[in-house]
DNA sequence: GCAAATATAAAGATTATCTGAGTATGGGGA
DNA sequence: TCCCCATACTCAGATAATCTTTATATTTGC
């Protein structure tokens, strides 16, 4: 089984699901994409870039200069996307799993969770 | 927001949904609950257990000696069960965003995750 | 009689993330 | 014009949860 993935690598997978982006424009895309939620720290973004990249998940795309300032865009790999795929299945399964428990807790009283 | 929640913590969380269980028990229950897809290792469940009783998300419940082993079981707070809840809905929330990025990725053609 | 299962403990290594600082450019408002 | 903020990337050190390994002790099953 693929090891769990933590929640900033995640997000940095799923940003780049739909085009190539560089890091900064990864890091307000997951704002974006988790409602302002998470805010992915620099330091984790570039670290986790270069280790996703070693990895074969992304790959740089290409960079450009824009208004002075050197983009490097990422793309996700097939990899990457299939490793994306496999961690949502593990995360559905989990939550459903904690969620159908959790309902047998105390039953007839309103939960403290709810679905989105 | 709620700090994102390891996987071994989520499952010992869900192992004390529905009874208290002691160390041994749970590591069994989250080899059951997920499908012999995590096998928690004992290091990581003391240490994880200790850490939660500070944090208040879990509580001693008694101890006993069963055939000469003593038992320490734990078990689920209010606390505890809301945190599980919080991590649940995050988990959800983020497979279902996720999930719906990778559909509109390569349109048409199978996808690389399934729902369980 | 010996291996495997039960039950817990604890030290050291690993690793992703966080924190914080640093470098640099360009645009917008005062 | 000046300064702040947004943009864009880099890097060193701290933190925290997990993994790995080892240890101890009892009981059950073969």
């Amino acid at each position: 089984m693929a090891k769990a993935m933590r929640e900033p690598t995640f997000w940095i997978l799923t940003a780049l699901v739909d085009q190539a982006r560089h890091g900064y424009g990864i890091i307000r895309e997951v704002t974006a994409l988790s409602d302002a939620s998470v805010t992915l720290q620099a330091g984790t973004l570039y670290a986790a870039l270069d280790r996703l990249a070693a990895e074969g998940l992304v790959e740089i795309d290409r960079e450009e200069t824009v208004d002075g300032r050197p983009r490097r865009y990422y793309r996700l790999t097939d990899d990457g996307a299939t490793a994306l795929a496999t961690e949502t299945t593990r995360l559905t399964r989990n939550a459903d799993t904690a969620a159908a428990r959790l309902r047998t807790r105390r039953p007839g009283l309103a939960l403290g969770f709810t679905t989105p």
